[in-house]
RNA sequence: GCGAAAGUAGCUCAGUUGGUAGAGCACAACCUUGCCAAGGUUGGGGUCGCGAGUUCGAAUCUCGUCUUUCGCUCCA
């Protein structure tokens, strides 16, 4: 990573600070690894990012619908999954190879060429060592019995070793205040499980057709080995997910339907779509027939923002199995019964909200021949502002103050607004293009005759004077969703 | 997890051979100005990430620890 980049990331991550989008969590007791908060700036920017994504599925399309699904599930869900089982290993790292192993692996190895070179006895031995390990759960005792046997690294060929430490890429807590009656419940790991669960439920009540799909945005939890570059990759993570059910044989038509779709959403946040890029997976999960990556170009590379996979029945047929309930649709068009396929669409918020920092965060050299002079600015899209507006009496006399008092009483009802009247008012207009305001209303002497006042543009720095009482309709129609919508369909 | 670098006020940073902490911006009050930041006066804010150790004395030296950034690794 070049100096330059490093320091842009730098400047975002001390911007989200300094005005209230991210700090790092608990921080007055030195945070905790990879966990942030959003700030009062922050939660309204994410909030309205949610606000798109949700009008954009659920309002825009008649056929999804969406649900809000609880956190714990019931544990069969992530034995359906395949999480329980795919993820929950001893794991130990060499530090020469820096490479990582399955620590029982390692030492099945050991038994096979025990058993190769005629040592039987050996061989039944180190198994029942193994075997009494991983059924005490004893860490310790894999690094000694690795140790014992100069297991050794097949790469580096050395026995620098880590401790064995247990991988588990679920969070997992008990339910029930009893801790000896208490049922393990983890926390989950994706949202998707929370649809496919209730694609029954919505499907029936709903009386939802094929091809349709649920929608929903919630938190999910990843006890990710290493967590890193700020809220890139969190342990806690919010996700938006689009699960679209449809008649098997149709998903490719699909996944590339929701491909183009979903890129199309991205770029009518106003990104130079050079920043955009597919990227196909040549091998895709256990899961999945297809899927690809919308990649957004950050200062340290291209990173995912959003997945689309085709998931094929595999969800569905696993809870079938597991449930005993059939996971089945009638298609009166083809007067069949099926279980649907499934392409998802899964987008990671606080990556999508770091995207749109990057994206937005612009600093402008605003100097003449007489004077140095530049300015920090957020160039959000004025649907997603966190303020819409900031109401700045000229001066704090003369009765200005009061003016724009009256003016901010009646577009708080409608609008997110700031009063401000400290400081002259070219610093204040520069404080709110900081947070991404993207429009400054100036009471000033003209109003007290004639009631108009003037509407700052934060992106052309250009005014226009307006009637105060216009101001509902003209700032409405500016930061209308409709705007990003609208480039949707 | 391994390796490297860093951590001093909200932000960016200074702090000499160890001698009880500073600047600019920001913040608050007042004055001044009045359409694009950085005018004046005054003030608030830091046990120098945390914990030990060495020392008469530690922001400074040593060890440990936490957090962050970078590389490797991981990411169904």
């Amino acid at each position: 990573m070049s100096k330059q980049t490093d320091d842009f990331f730098k400047n975002i991550i001390s911007h989200a600070k300094e005005y209230g989008f991210v700090f790092p969590s608990s921080e007055i007791y030195d945070g905790l690894s990879a966990v942030y908060d959003y700030g009062q700036m922050g939660s309204e920017l994410k909030n309205n990012l949610k606000t798109y994504w949700w009008k954009s599925m659920v309002q825009l399309h008649e056929n999804i619908v969406g649900i809000d699904a609880a956190i714990f599930m019931h544990p069969t869900t992530w034995k359906a999954s395949g999480h329980v089982d795919g993820f929950n290993d001893p794991m130990i790292d060499n530090k020469d190879s820096k490479k990582r192993y399955r620590a029982d692996q390692l030492i099945e190895d050991k038994i096979d060429r025990y058993e190769k070179d005629g040592k039987t006895e050996k061989a039944a031995q180190l198994q029942k060592d193994l075997d009494d390990a991983i059924t005490a759960d004893d860490l310790a005792r894999l690094k000694a019995i690795i140790e014992e046997h100069n297991i050794v690294c097949p790469i580096s060929g050395t026995k620098n070793w880590t401790e064995v430490r247990q991988f588990n890429l679920m969070f997992a807590t008990q339910m029930g205040a009893m801790a000896e009656e208490a049922e393990k419940v983890y926390l989950r790991p994706e949202t998707a499980q929370g649809i496919f669960v209730n694609f029954l439920n919505v499907q029936k009540t709903g009386r939802m057709k094929i091809p349709f799909g649920i929608a929903q945005i919630g938190k999910a939890f990843r006890n990710e080995v290493i967590a890193r570059q700020f809220i890139m990759r969190m342990r806690e993570f919010e996700q938006m997910e689009l699960q679209f059910f449809i008649r098997p044989g149709t998903e490719m038509e699909w996944y590339q339907k929701w491909k183009t779709t979903r890129l199309k959403w991205h770029l009518a946040l106003g990104a130079d779509s050079a920043k955009y890029r597919y990227h196909d997976h040549v091998k895709p999960a256990h899961y999945a027939n297809a899927a690809v990556d919308i990649e957004y170009q950050f200062p340290f590379g291209f990173k995912e923002v959003e997945g689309i996979h085709s998931r094929t029945d595999f969800d569905l047929k696993q809870h079938q199995e597991h449930s005993k309930k059939k996971m089945q649709y009638f298609d009166p068009e083809i007067n069949q019964n099926y279980v649907p396929y499934v392409v998802e669409t899964s987008i990671g918020l606080d990556r999508l909200f770091l995207t749109v920092l990057a994206n937005s965060l612009v600093e402008e050299d605003l100097s003449t021949e007489e004077k140095k002079d530049s300015r920090v600015v957020l160039k959000f899209h004025p649907a997603i502002a966190p303020v819409k507006a900031a109401v700045l009496p000229l001066t704090k006399k003369d009765g200005l103050p009061d003016k724009a008092r009256e003016i901010m009483a009646k577009l708080k009802l409608d609008f997110n607004i700031q009063y401000d009247e400290k400081d002259a008012i070219g610093k204040r207009y520069r404080r709110q293009d900081a947070i991404g305001t993207p429009f400054c209303i100036t009471v000033d002497y003209q109003t007290l005759e004639d009631d108009t006042v003037t509407i700052r543009h934060r992106d052309s720095m250009e005014q226009e004077r307006v009637p105060a009482a216009d101001l509902r309709r003209i700032i409405g129609e500016l930061v209308s969703w409709n705007n990003l919508l609208e480039q949707l369909v």
